[in-house]
DNA sequence: CTCCGATCCTGATGGC
DNA sequence: TGCCATCAGGATCGGA
């Protein structure tokens, strides 16, 4: 689920409420999300005040001063801020209780999200080796257009790769392919220069426009106050297999793509 | 290196 | 209604 828009429209909806306070607990309520939980998290913890949180690729990092906790949200994780006395779900597996009040409740399905902490944020192998942010100046054209020369794998799988840019998922790939009106299952060393200014472009807009809306609810993402996230209604092209492309009214098509489902125009995109 | 497929987990959906 | 298969926003890992 959540994608570069959903993590930092969480982050913005979280920071505010919390950045300053000191936290009283860490709650585990699961031994295992994408990897095992740290019993030692509350004593690691309590008495140490959140400096600051930031985003990095889709991760947060929740900045403690000796160290980070570094949170992602896998495949159906959210973050709310909610006020004590209130139940947990089937699906609440972490909290972290802050002095004024709030908790910070991790909601996760699927189970596919993580809670690490880690000493040195620089030297973590999970956030080594990871692209430019794509709202960066240094994304470009250039940029991708240099990095897939020679690559035969296919360019939507090539821009959801971390390694090139961070960020872009399943479904702002589609989004910003259809935009660009690259062909999905394009070879990534075939595309050209042109084509790929107008795919760094269009990822920019289309990850700016997506983090005003609140990030894309499918079903599992809610913004931090519990509201959707409402770029669902913007999607031009993910999930409408079948339906009328909204450039030329002929039908979208939905392929697979390493795994992972894939929609497009073919009279659109080339 | 590069690329593909399997894998972790739970729930929703659709066919029969 | 039940049962079964398939699919779902991610990303790591192993092997070809």
């Amino acid at each position: 689920m959540p994608e570069l828009p959903e993590v930092e429209t969480t982050l913005r909806g979280i920071a505010p409420l919390l950045v300053g306070q000191t936290v009283e607990a860490a709650v585990l309520r699961t031994a295992k999300l994408r990897w095992p939980l740290d019993p030692q998290l509350d004593a690691l913890l309590v008495g140490k005040a959140l400096k600051d949180i930031r985003r990095r690729a889709k991760y947060l990092l929740f900045n403690f001063g000796d160290g980070c906790l570094l949170l992602h949200l896998g495949m159906s994780g959210s973050l709310r801020v909610l006020t004590r006395n209130t139940l947990p779900g089937k699906h609440d597996h972490f909290d972290l209780v802050f002095s004024g009040g709030q908790i910070m409740r991790l909601t996760d399905p699927r189970k596919f999200g993580a809670v690490l902490w880690i000493a040195d944020p620089d030297q973590h192998r999970l956030l080594l080796n990871l692209g430019p942010e794509p709202l960066e100046d240094v994304f470009s054209g250039a940029y991708l257009h240099q990095r897939s020369r020679g690559r035969r794998l296919a360019v939507k799988p090539f821009i959801m790769s971390q390694q090139i840019v961070v960020g872009v998922g399943n479904i702002y790939a589609s989004e910003a392919l259809f935009r660009a009106r690259i062909r999905p299952d394009r070879p990534a060393g075939g595309v050209g220069l042109k084509s790929y200014s107008r795919l760094a472009v269009v990822i920019k807009d289309v990850l700016r426009e997506a983090i005003a809306a609140g990030g894309t609810t499918l079903q599992d993402f809610q913004q931090s106050d519990g509201r959707p996230g409402y770029f669902k209604q913007e999607l031009q092209v993910y999930g409408r297999d079948g339906q009328a492309c909204p450039e030329c009214s002929g039908p979208i098509r939905s392929v697979r793509l390493g795994q992972r489902s894939t929609y497009f125009c073919t009279h659109c995109q080339r």
